[in-house]
DNA sequence: ATCCGGTTTCAAGCAGCTTTGACTTTTTTA
DNA sequence: TAAAAAAGTCAAAGCTGCTTGAAACCGGAT
């Protein structure tokens, strides 16, 4: 945990501080291959991501990419820590643009929504089924992957005034759309969408609704 | 010990039909890789699934392992069925052993929050996820796939005479139980469960009884 | 300004390992 | 003895990580 924070702020000291020389250029590459490793989740899944594969779909020779990550499983990291907190990035930004008369709830509802049906939701799921029968991938995406889920849970809690002191009933209404959003969207990276699931969302939007309103 | 029970379930198999006894150790064996490839999908997941690594478990060599099952994709089919079968035949199951003085209701929401933690679910679960960015296992998959889900919808609607003739209510409860569970279900194979996850269901199981009371 | 030593970026190839499918040989049964 | 089942052997292909070598680039000295 602290060797993953000391190793994201390395990250941000070398994008940040472009002082002088080309380490612009290496940043710029290491990136690339970053987001084609996250690319190749999506597109291939995780067992057939190969070294291989991310380097050609990056443009660059298997050597050229290695020097930047001497071993796959560096990439793994690296994209891990990305994808997290790219993650985090988008569910605060989607939250800063929530307008004040608007419907707070029916708003969280779609943004979860949303972000459950993007890539990054898909790569992350990749990984979190291949770690469980992969214990080096575990031991680095679940540190990631428990952060994510506290901020997120802390920062909805603050988002919602209305439900304070009723921790018992968010705790509720958390989780069950939660888990009933993603049960949907997972179900849809194989299956096709129906008139059927909307109302799903919808009634989703109710329930919660009547939660808040429940003393 | 896990040997002794595949082959009592080979056994049991190998009364169908067949004559002879080379017919019958065939059939026997056959059953034997069969389930200790859906094992292998379990433990080690659908990608680190090798041939060698089926044929080890089963205690088999490989080449007596191709002899039966020329090449990896056919082990796959039928495992494939035999899941599809084996899934239908516990659903069936466990609808046979409702007490008729019980809630139906909160009785198959338990059934089903019981089956997707089960490891049959597990293992279909890992091969719907490889089929996502795998073409020739999806092509196997989503046929026993979709069956599954019409016979279980269609079976699902039978079981709730109270429901019927508000088609559009059902739907919307199956969907939802359905989303539901299996989104923590999947959360789950991460993840661990806490006190908080078990109030989900029961809230679940009211919601649903307060649709069934909906006109 | 120009050239040099050292470093960084990139390319290519090699050795070792795993997996797969085909082939051959041995054992068992009818 | 002939057919079926099981075991063992083999080459090809793919992946990983390492090493070698070339090209680009920096700082500094002449």
């Amino acid at each position: 945990m602290a060797e993953q924070t000391s190793r994201i702020a390395a990250d941000a000291a070398r994008s940040d501080a472009v002082s002088g020389w080309q380490a612009k250029k290496s940043a710029s590459t290491r990136n690339l291959i970053i987001e084609t490793a996250v690319k190749c989740f999506v597109e291939l899944g995780y067992a057939r991501t190969t070294t291989t594969a991310i380097s050609t779909r990056a443009g660059l020779s298997r050597g050229a990419m290695l020097h930047h990550f001497p071993s796959k499983i560096d990439i793994v990291r690296a994209a891990v820590d990305h994808l997290h907190a790219k993650r985090l990035r988008a569910f605060r930004k989607s939250n800063s643009k929530e307008a004040p008369g608007r419907d707070h709830v029916r708003h969280a509802v779609e943004n979860y929504w949303a972000h459950v049906q993007h890539p990054l939701f898909v790569a992350f799921f990749e990984l979190a089924v291949a770690a469980r029968t992969d214990k080096e991938l575990a031991a680095i995406l679940r540190p990631a992957q428990e952060a994510f889920e506290r901020e997120w849970y802390v920062e909805s809690k603050d988002l919602f005034p209305e439900w304070r002191g009723k921790g018992e009933k968010f705790d509720l209404a958390f989780d069950m759309s939660r888990y009933m959003l993603e049960g949907m969207a997972i179900s849809f990276l194989t299956h096709r969408q129906t008139e059927r699931d909307k109302r799903v969302v919808d009634y989703l939007g109710q329930q919660l609704k009547e939660l808040a309103g429940l003393k």
